[in-house]
RNA sequence: GGCAUCGUGGCCGAGUGGCUAGGCGCAGCUCUGCAAAAGCUUGUACAGCGGUUCGAAUCCGCUCGAUGCCUCCA
């Protein structure tokens, strides 16, 4: 018998507002569809929390013993700079600047995607499709709505017939719009396009001479709009129908809203059963995004070369800071935020180093099997990862009460209760133990233990002079010296 | 202007019609030659004003404030 047969998870549905008990399209698997980066930069701190928040949610599923396919794209076309689908290829306007093939700013990003995701210690999805390999594809869904009247051609450009569409389904209903609504409150474009009317959005695009990036179609050489990649690429690896599609809430709309209008056009059918929005991460108050350059990079957070906070911080500090708010909750970086979520991060740590070398004794004075299952209720409730952090330090206060002596456990519950911390902390939380990582090799470790060796010497004699210069240099090494009731030891900060 | 979300103690953040998370900081204590580290203990709260209720921080209304989307963005 798999977990989640014993399990009840709710998810947030972004499409009802509610929360709703999931069950999957089929028995044990699942089918999830991530919107991904758009790679014509440097992935920015904000773009990996929502990652992250997936990253959170895979691994629960599979904890779960759910078989899980995670589809996650790579935009490499289609992805227009501004003003609706007027403007010019992200990929392509980057490629111009930098004076590069498009291909290649989408390799260097691509790239630098996929280092900064391992650093944070993601799992890859189990499909990474890009929009470049599935222009056939996606030709063929405009064709299909083309055909269904849902869609009309113009100087070798294809539009969404929004009004056409909104006559019989309703566009709008994952993000709360009326389409009246937004016709009245239209702003008045400087420019007037080719579409019918100013919510209609491209499905495909006439590439101008000077564009790079085309592909041979049926209405001249184009590109496809951004919206169509999403619904081409989740459609074939998951079906026309499949359970979770998640991104960013900025996405909700236009972008979702698109899929779900072109979706239902061409297969006639909604084709997420639960939509998921990951919230924004802010800094000083305001959305990060690379477009306003209120955004940190996360390689400046790990090396600390920035001018917004006073250290470098590691990827599992980062990662255990954002898994202390619910996903859903706009989260706010700071200096202080970060600096109090890294203490709590390396205690949580220590406990977990403790509780390894704890020895079972006596009866237990706690309960496993009732705080076990408040760790699944917490996860049950829509991934309530504050929650779980927060009972997690429950047991990490029994463990040092453990370590003290003032309490006790048997051998059957010390098992479950490492079974359990491992399994929520590291396969489920994603976070990395801090040894796996640290530099002290054992030719320091030799030399720092032979210091601490000469100054508990020069401390027995009553030479503190001594004994406080070790401690004081090796500090200013970056070296710390911690006096315990079992002797001294070290760590490197 | 429209739509939406939110406003929790020094900071970050959960949650909920009555049992009032958690982390960090502060304070006290233990340990220590001193300090650091570590551990233990522990206050302080639900933007404002009305209303519903036996009871609201939690529901409703209004006011103020913040943020997001409405135009590229995770």
């Amino acid at each position: 018998m798999e977990l989640y047969q014993s399990q009840n998870l709710k998810i947030h549905n972004s499409l009802s507002g509610k929360k709703e008990l999931f069950k999957p399209l089929n028995e044990g698997r699942i089918g999830m569809y991530v919107c991904g980066p758009t790679v014509y930069s440097n992935v920015h701190l904000g773009n990996c929390r929502t990652f992250m928040s997936f990253d959170m949610i895979f691994r629960y599923f599979k904890h779960l013993g759910y078989k899980v396919r995670y589809v996650r794209n790579i935009t490499d076309a289609g992805h227009l700079v501004d003003d609706g689908d007027d403007g010019e290829d992200k990929i392509a306007k980057k490629a111009r600047l930098e004076q590069l093939e498009p291909m290649e700013v989408v390799q260097r990003y691509t790239i630098d995607f996929h280092n900064i995701l391992q650093k944070f210690n993601f799992l890859p999805p189990s499909i990474e499709p890009t929009a470049t390999g599935h222009i056939i594809e996606q030709i063929e869904i405009v064709k299909d709505i083309l055909d269904k009247g849902y869609a009309y051609e113009k100087n070798g450009s294809v539009y969404f017939d929004v009004a056409k569409f909104n006559e019989t389904n309703d566009y709008g209903k994952l993000s709360g719009r009326k389409l009246e609504d937004m016709i009245a409150n239209t702003r008045q474009l400087t420019a007037q396009n080719e579409k019918k009317n100013p919510q209609d959005f491209a499905l495909w695009k006439r590439a101008e001479p000077q564009h790079i990036m085309r592909w041979p179609s049926p209405w001249g050489d184009g590109f496809p709009g951004w919206h169509l990649e999403c619904t081409a690429m989740s459609t074939k690896y998951l079906g026309e129908t499949f359970d979770i599609h998640g991104g960013g809430m900025d996405l909700k709309f236009p972008h979702h809203e698109c899929e779900i209008a072109q979706a239902e056009a061409s297969y006639g059918q909604s084709p997420v059963r639960y939509w998921m929005h990951a919230n924004m991460l802010t800094m000083n108050g305001k959305k990060m995004a690379k477009s306003t350059g209120n955004n940190i990079l996360p390689g400046e957070i790990f090396t600390g070369e920035n001018s917004i906070l006073s250290k470098a911080f590691s990827p599992s500090a980062v990662r255990f800071f954002m898994m202390q708010a619910h996903y859903t909750s706009i989260l706010d970086l700071s200096n202080d935020a970060l600096l109090a979520s890294e203490k709590g991060y390396h205690r949580l740590m220590e406990a977990l180093d403790i509780l390894s070398s704890i020895v079972p004794k006596g009866v237990s004075d706690f309960d496993v099997q009732a705080w076990k299952k408040t760790c699944y209720d917490a996860m049950n409730d829509d991934f309530n990862t504050p929650i779980l952090i927060a009972k997690i330090f429950d047991a990490v206060k029994f463990i040092n009460l453990l370590k003290d002596g003032e309490k006790w456990i048997n051998a059957s519950d010390l098992k479950e209760l490492q079974n359990t911390l491992n399994a929520f902390v590291f396969d489920v939380l994603g976070l990395v133990d801090k040894s796996d990582n640290a530099d002290d090799s054992d030719k320091l470790s030799g030399v720092v233990n032979l210091l601490i060796e000469l100054r508990k010497e020069a401390r027995d004699n009553k030479d503190f002079e001594t004994s406080d210069k070790i401690r004081n240099q090796l500090d200013a090494l970056g070296i710390q010296l911690k006096d315990g009731k079992e002797g001294t030891t070290f760590s490197l900060s």
